[in-house]
DNA sequence: GTATTATTGCAACATTGTTGCTTTAGTGTA
DNA sequence: TACACTAAAGCAACAATGTTGCAATAATAC
């Protein structure tokens, strides 16, 4: 296991994806930063962050990448079941407390799912 | 409802999906076309397909859109819930006869839905 | 304090997809 | 067939997201 340093940069990563009600673009989470940052830097803090299972994240319908914050994986080969649901009004991406049977597949090594509805959420619809 | 032609190329995009195996970028759908076709066309003939649920498309993790055509849409409002599975050794995009059961969601208006498993297809797993 | 090296910053780049505008070519009508 | 209408295609320039290589910075161990 390669050694690791704790950085104030990361810290706000955590904290922002803490307290974040939905999954956030890089983008976002760039804006959301209490102190300046490099983009880079925000893309390689959530390359590890996900390689370790702190993240995961989803790939909207846009094509970007949203994180969020992993509240019950294993560090490994975990698995994110649950549905996300992409708002097409606000854009928002949020983690939907839903989780998806898997079907068995044989003969393919599933490693990952990215389970994503796209609509109007409840707080666009009125 | 607008007017519509019929042109070689939106015939080729057609034959080029049909006797595709899997999901094709619009760059695979590009490099298939047996005559030169400017991208922009490309990307416009696969909107108006989708329009009419000629085509639909799921979004890879790699945040590129995979275009294949739909056998069985209606037109409108149609939902696609079949998994797709994304080989990350040969990059390509499948689609499974799995339908997944989407659970009603009060208050959110569902319009599509995309279902992606990433791992190791059967062709690549040997 | 010093050495080591993980982390960050910077600039340049790659890729995917989009936009505005002009040109080309299907289609209907005379 | 000739013409008008306009959908479809082409082109060039652009936008957005994400990546790469390398130099600078700073966290950690000693």
């Amino acid at each position: 296991m390669k050694k690791t340093r704790n950085t104030q940069k990361q810290d706000f990563v955590i904290d922002i994806l803490t307290n974040a009600k939905h999954t956030m673009s890089v983008e976002a989470i760039l804006k959301a930063m209490p102190i300046k940052v490099n983009k880079t830097t925000v893309y390689r803090i959530l390359e590890r962050f996900a390689e370790k299972g702190k993240v995961h994240f989803v790939t909207g319908e846009d094509g970007k990448a949203y994180y969020a914050l992993c509240n019950d994986c294993n560090i490994k080969h975990e698995m994110h079941n649950h549905i996300h649901f992409q708002c097409k009004s606000c854009k928002k991406v949020t983690c939907l407390p839903y989780e998806i049977d898997v079907p068995e597949l044989k003969n393919f090594e599933i490693q990952e799912t990215q389970f994503l509805m796209i609509g109007i959420c409840d707080m666009c619809i009125s």
